[in-house]
DNA sequence: GACGTGAGTTCCTTAAGGGAACCCTGACTT
DNA sequence: AAGTCAGGGTTCCCTTAAGGAACTCACGTC
């Protein structure tokens, strides 16, 4: 299988699939995110083969979304979040809350998150960062950036 | 190839991967959400084998995100999100987002968005849907919820 | 009756994921 | 000093998915 790789596309959504793209990234973030930061422990959490975890780790840290360190004299290592990383949880949050409202079904969600600053058991919910109010699929329109494909610099 | 299904874990993210985690389904998802509703228009846009096109097309249908109907007297067909796809459409938004600031560089933004809400350029952001306030990676302790592995019925 | 068009199929090639076995390095044991 | 252990990978083979080009099919139009 030939893959095609996006980052060519003048779209963000396309560039940040190439990061996180690949089948079990977003897996491996979320277990990292949650504290199972060494490979042995994810591969045993994820089932996932050892040679296609150590290429996703190494495409990760490449991008600036894993660190991987030292944990001891002995080779060792562990994988943490960047800044860069923890910002892509955002994504995590709002897959999760999709999947616990169409695809949790009658049991509910396997997870729930409790938020700090209410302490109430509650989920993300997308708001415009300039005037706060609801900001979704229906509430914007699209217009170029400078970034577009074929404008100068 | 084989590929590992992740529907059977216990986890909102893993299903959501099993609905649009294959390569180009979120960029099918963007198209259509931008108005290319046809299979000739996606697959010159994407630069996407046909073949893999009416994979992915066939997928995203069954699983209830886009919507395949008749716009003609001859055999055509045209594919709309639904209302379960048209949420998916947050994610497409949040990965926006990020690759707008981590991957856009000098260029900037390909694309910008106009909040209708208060008619300026501008992103989402993640907030709690009880009390409003900022919720992000750092902001949360995660509990088993009711659909946990290993929880009755 | 030939032609055009949108929407797929078919078929072949290439490469990526699965999985099991193997390797390497540095401690620990006896 | 030799043997063992553990974490963190490599290697190798097999299967299957993605690319890509060519072909098909149903319906309208000229």
């Amino acid at each position: 299988m030939q893959r095609t790789s996006f980052s060519g596309m003048a779209c963000s959504i396309a560039r940040t699939l190439d990061v996180i793209g690949e089948p079990w990234s977003p897996l491996i973030l979320r277990d990292v995110w949650v504290g199972m930061n060494r490979f042995e422990q994810l591969q045993a959490d994820l089932g996932i083969s050892r040679k296609v975890l150590t290429e996703r780790l190494n495409h990760l840290v490449e991008q600036g979304v894993l660190e991987r360190r030292p944990y001891d004299q002995r080779p060792r290592y562990e994988y943490v979040l960047t800044v860069k990383g923890t910002e892509l949880i955002d994504l995590l949050m709002v897959m999760k809350g999709w999947g616990d409202r169409w695809l949790a079904g009658e049991a509910g969600p396997p997870v729930l998150y409790r938020h700090h600053a209410c302490g109430e058991i509650a989920d993300v919910e997308l708001r415009c960062d300039h005037c706060g109010e609801p900001m979704r699929a229906g509430d914007v329109d699209l217009l170029p950036g400078p970034g577009v494909a074929g404008s100068a610099t």
